[in-house]
DNA sequence: CTGAAAGCGCTTACAG
DNA sequence: CTGAAAGCGCTTACAG
C-alpha cells in the first residue's frame, strides 16, 4: 500500500518516535543496566513507532556490531535429506529443531562444503561462514579432532552430538551416559544370577566405546568378578560364538552393531537365545532392523542429545546462570525385553562342543 | 598456534599483500568488469595473503555492504523434522537440499516463528529476519497470499514449492504440471474405451486443483465428451459412488486423497475395480498408505520441485542468461498401474442398483 | 590498474 | 535519562 519499498531501519523509528537512534537500539536490545535507562514515556513512543513502521532488526547489521542474531548453526558432515543418511542424522536432529523452536532461534544448515569425502570443516573455510550464527551444532559420525581445536582456538561457541575429544580444550557436547547404561544392563545381568558375563565391543578409539567399557568394568569389579573381554577385531561373529562357548560364557554385553549379528550366529549353531546364550545390547542401533527382536538393552537417547546440544551451546551465549556445564550426559533409557534370561549361579549353560 | 586469536579480515591481507583493502575485496569478488581491473602480479600477492592468513569473508559484513551470501532461507510453515509434518515436507526439502549442495549454498532453516496456529511470516518480523538470506524458498500446504504478496511488494527473491497465486505480481514458484499429467490419464481411459469419465477433485480453491479440472476437460473437450464433475463436498464416498452408478459411469478420474476412499467404497458395495469401475489417480497421496494399491495415474515430481524452486531463486539473484521463468511446471511420471481397465464403448458397466 | 572514502544498519562505550 | 560518535567488515561508486 505505501508506496514506500525500503525496509524501516532504526533511523526511521527514531525519526517517527523524536528521538536518537541510539534509544531505539536501547528500547529493543539494551543489555541489564542500558535497558532500565529509558523513560516509559519515551519507550512508549518508540514501540509505537516500530508498530507504525513494522520495523524489524536486520540481523546482518546485528551481528556485525556485534549483537546477537538467535542463529544457530547445524552443521553435518554429510547431507541431511536424502534418506541414506538420514536414519543417522534424522533423530538427533529432530531434537535440535525442537528445541530450536522452543528457545526461538532459527537453523543456518550447512551443506555447501562437501567437496566430496573428507570433508572438513576447518580447511573448507567453513569455521568463516559460521560466524553468521552465534554457535553452532556440530554432527557426525565420526572424531573430527582438528575442527574442534580451531573451533576452541577462536573461542567460538560450539557443541558436538556425541561426546568428543581434541587437542586445546574441553570440547562442549550432549552425548549418551554410555557408562550409567552399560553398568545398569551388566547389573542385570549379574542381578538373573549370570557370574561369566563378556563384554564385546567395537574395536575403535571412539568415547562412546570406552564409556560402555568402563561401565561394564564396574560391574563386574563390584560383583568381584574378572571383566573378560575379547578384543580380537578379526573375528566373525561364528568365531567370536565359538569362543564364548569354549570359555563358558553365560552372558555376553554387546555393542549394538554387534548384537543381532551374534545372535544369528547362535541360532544358526542351534543355540538358544536367551535359553542358551543372554545377549543384552548397548544401544539401538541407528538403521532400520530388519529382525524383529525383542532386544534387552538400552536406547540411545538421540532427540534429548539434539536439544541438549542446542541447549549447551545457548548456555554458553549467556553465562548467567551458575549452569556452566558444557558437557552434558543425557540418561539411557532401560529396555527389559527378552534376549536375556536368569542363570543358575553355578552351571555354565554352555559346556564343551557340541 | 599463532597466538592471533581474532580472525582476519580484509584489511589483515591488504597488510599482508602491501595492497589495499579495496584490492582484496576486488580480487575476492569483483563483479565482471571489477575483477579484471587487478593485474596478475597484484592478484598472486593477495591470494598467498589469503592463504597465509587463513581469510574468510565475514558473512555478516558481506550481506550488510549489499553483498551475497550465497545463503538461502527456507521457510516452512511448519517444523521440519518431527516425524508428524516430515511426510510432507520431507521429500521437498530433499530436493532443496540436494540442489543447494550441488550449487554452494547454504540453508537457513526458519522455525522460529511457530507462535501457535496461523503462524505468519509477515506479523511475526519473519520478512526482516529472511534477509540474510539472498532469497527464500517458501513450503507449505496452503496459500499465504499476504505473505507473498508482502515478500513481492519488498521485491525479495523467493520462490513457493508448489503454485500459489498472490495480488500485487507474478508469484514464482516451481510446481508440477496438473494440467497436462491430469490430460495425460483422462486420455489414458479414452483410449480404453471408456466414455462417462467423471473428475473427482476436492472443493478447495486451490491452485492445483484448478489445473487438474483444466486437463481433465481438455481432454475430454478434445475427445467431443461432456465433462462430468459432481460438485457436492458433503457427499460420503458411499453416497457418491451411488451417484456414479446412477450416471452410468465406467471411470473415475480422481484426486488423489479421494481415490482410496472410493475404492473402499466401491468393494464394500460389491463392486469390482477395476472391472466395474476404473479409477485413476490424480498424484500420490503424501501420507503413507496403508493399503497395497497399484494405482493407475500419475506421481508428483516434488524432490524435483524441490531443486527448482531453489533453482528459481538462484535465477533471480543472476539474471545473466535469457531464463528468466520463475514459474516452473515439473513434469508429473505417470503410472501405467491396475486399478483402470479396458472398456467396451458403448456398454455402461454399472447398470441398475445391486 | 589501484586506492581513499562513503555507506550498509546495527551495538556499545563515552559524554552530557 | 538521552544523544553524538566510533566501529563492526565488507561492497561499490568515484577519483586518480
Amino acid at each position: 500500500m505505501s508506496p514506500q519499498t525500503r525496509r524501516a531501519t532504526q533511523a526511521d523509528v527514531a525519526r517517527l518516535a523524536g528521538v536518537s537512534q541510539t534509544t531505539v537500539s536501547m528500547v529493543l536490545t539494551g543489555t541489564g543496566a542500558a535497558q532500565r535507562r529509558v523513560s516509559d514515556a519515551v519507550r512508549e513512543r518508540v514501540l509505537r513507532a516500530i508498530e507504525v513502521t513494522g520495523y524489524a532488526a536486520n540481523p546482518a547489521a546485528q551481528r556485525l556490531a556485534g549483537g546477537r542474531t538467535s542463529i544457530v548453526g547445524v552443521y553435518t558432515y554429510e547431507s541431511v535429506f536424502p534418506t541414506s543418511a538420514s536414519d543417522f542424522y534424522h533423530p538427533f536432529l529432530e531434537g535440535v529443531e525442537n528445541e530450536a523452536e522452543r528457545t526461538g532461534v532459527d537453523l543456518l544448515m550447512f551443506t555447501s562444503m562437501s567437496a566430496g569425502t573428507g570433508r572438513r570443516l576447518v580447511s573448507s573455510g567453513g569455521v568463516g561462514r559460521l560466524r553468521l550464527a552465534d554457535g553452532c551444532v556440530l554432527l557426525g559420525r565420526h572424531s573430527y579432532p582438528e575442527d574442534l581445536a580451531e573451533l576452541l582456538r577462536q573461542d567460538f561457541p560450539f557443541a558436538f552430538v556425541g561426546r568428543r575429544e581434541a587437542p586445546g580444550g574441553a570440547v562442549p557436547w550432549a552425548g549418551a551416559a554410555y557408562a550409567p547404561a552399560t553398568e545398569q544392563v551388566t547389573d542385570h545381568l549379574l542381578a538373573l544370577g549370570h557370574r561369566r558375563i563378556v563384554l564385546i565391543n567395537e574395536f575403535t578409539g571412539h568415547e562412546s566405546i570406552e564409556d560402555r567399557a568402563k561401565g561394564y568394568r564396574v560391574a563386574m569389579a563390584r560383583a568381584g568378578l574378572q571383566p573378560v573381554s575379547l578384543d580380537e577385531p578379526d573375528l566373525t561373529s561364528g568365531e567370536l560364538l565359538d569362543n564364548l562357548r569354549t570359555a563358558g560364557v553365560t552372558a555376553a554385553v554387546v555393542s549394538s552393531d554387534l548384537a543381532a549379528p551374534l545372535r544369528r550366529a547362535a541360532l544358526a549353531r542351534g543355540l538358544s537365545v536367551p535359553g542358551d546364550l543372554s545377549i543384552a545390547r548397548l544401544g539401538d542401533p541407528e538403521t532400520v532392523e530388519t529382525e524383529d527382536v525383542d532386544w534387552t538393552g538400552f536406547l540411545i537417547p538421540r532427540r534429548e542429545m539434539g536439544a541438549e546440544a542446542l541447549r549447551v551451546v545457548l548456555r554458553q551465549l549467556t553465562p548467567l546462570d551458575g549452569d556452566d556445564n558444557l558437557q552434558a550426559r543425557i540418561p539411557c533409557t532401560f529396555v527389559p525385553g527378552s534376549t536375556v534370561s536368569a542363570q543358575a549361579a553355578d552351571a555354565p549353560a554352555i559346556t564343551g562342543k557340541a
